[in-house]
DNA sequence: AATAAATTTTAATGTCGATTAAAATAAAGC
DNA sequence: GCTTTATTTTAATCGACATTAAAATTTATT
């Protein structure tokens, strides 16, 4: 089985498996998924997932992969607008959110990262220190240029990582909330709840 | 054996057995983590735990009801304490996180709901959803009352849930970071990233 | 159409960890 | 101290998947 970069099937039926995982994943848990409930969703027996991941724990590692890729092109095509920090901020929440819904979607909620491997536990955990950083850093830089308010940099980037990592928990695909989640959500975390003549 | 209420030392080593469910079921997953674990932590034997709990899902159940207990309690003294829409969210976010990061941690994150007993889900769904409306009535009243500013009180909630949801995956019980947490995250999650002068 | 390669299924196997029952120990009550 | 009750351990059992190998089928190539 040779297979190259223009063997576009495999790739294909790969990435259909890898979303059925992470939409069960999210639906059922993760202990409460089994390969047969992945494979159903496809059409297909459990035993031919093996041919596309070596198997549970790999699947799961694919999904978080996935996941982490999805983070990450966000950010890069929200900096690479060139926006100040806060609008940098509130443009890559736009773009997450819309990857996230979209059809890059389901993205698997990282609740199972210890049970991976730890050649795999550690690459995830990269990728997402390495996200978080990023995220920070721009935070910084609108500290920086004026535009977003002092803040303890580390917590406030936990706060909105957060709430967006905690999205897949209740967004289940309905359109209508779709819709709201990316019309009011980054605008949401930007804001905070104060009235435009709050106090500080 | 016949317990009444005034019987502690049950009480107290069930509650024991559950925090340390908790810590694992946050440290190595749900699927990751046996009943051998849990009752290492304590010194015990896997069996012993069943002398405490019918099975697993009871393990996770009593961890979910846990959880929403300290919630439940942190909102009902914030409201309490008869302050402002905007105050009482402040004070809610203020008694969750120290009852979160003290004596009444660790807990679990809730990631295997839809693996519990129909029953169990049920109800743990039930407070959950309870909670969330409780909190968005406290931010309707902010906007009532003019201390919260107009929003999407639904997408709001969610979003502040959703920051308040995922600490456990990222705080380990460091007593530095606890500290940073309480002082600054109740106020991040009001404020936002705004500057005092931002143009809305 | 014939052959090869890719994909999926059928049918077992194996294992880990949850669960149980009975025995042992520890604590409490009298 | 003796008895009863509460707690924990020892030692099996047991079942639900994950996993595998070989066979079957589908798809691609020529």
């Amino acid at each position: 089985m040779v297979r190259n970069p223009t063997d576009t099937r495999f790739e294909l039926q790969r990435d259909r498996v890898l979303k059925a995982a992470a939409h069960c994943f999210n639906q059922k848990g993760f202990s409460g998924t089994s390969l047969k409930d992945v494979a159903a969703m496809l059409g297909l027996t459990d035993a031919a997932l093996y041919y596309y991941v070596r198997n549970k724990e790999e699947l799961v590692y694919q999904c978080y992969l996935r996941a982490a890729d999805l983070g990450r092109d966000a950010m890069q095509q929200a900096i690479a607008e060139d926006l100040d920090g806060l609008a940098t901020v509130k443009r890559y929440l736009e773009l997450h959110i819309a990857l996230m819904v979209g059809d890059r979607g389901p993205v698997a909620i990282l609740s199972e990262i210890p049970s991976l491997k730890p050649r795999h536990r550690d690459e995830i955990l990269r990728l997402s220190r390495q996200h978080s950083r990023r995220f920070e850093e721009i935070i910084e830089r609108g500290i920086a240029d004026g535009s977003i308010s002092e803040c303890d940099v580390r917590m406030t980037g936990n706060a909105i990582m957060g709430s967006l990592n905690w999205i897949p928990k209740w967004y289940h695909g309905d359109p209508k909330t779709s819709a709201r989640l990316q019309r009011e959500f980054p605008d949401i975390l930007c804001r905070g709840l104060l009235t435009p003549d709050s106090p500080t």
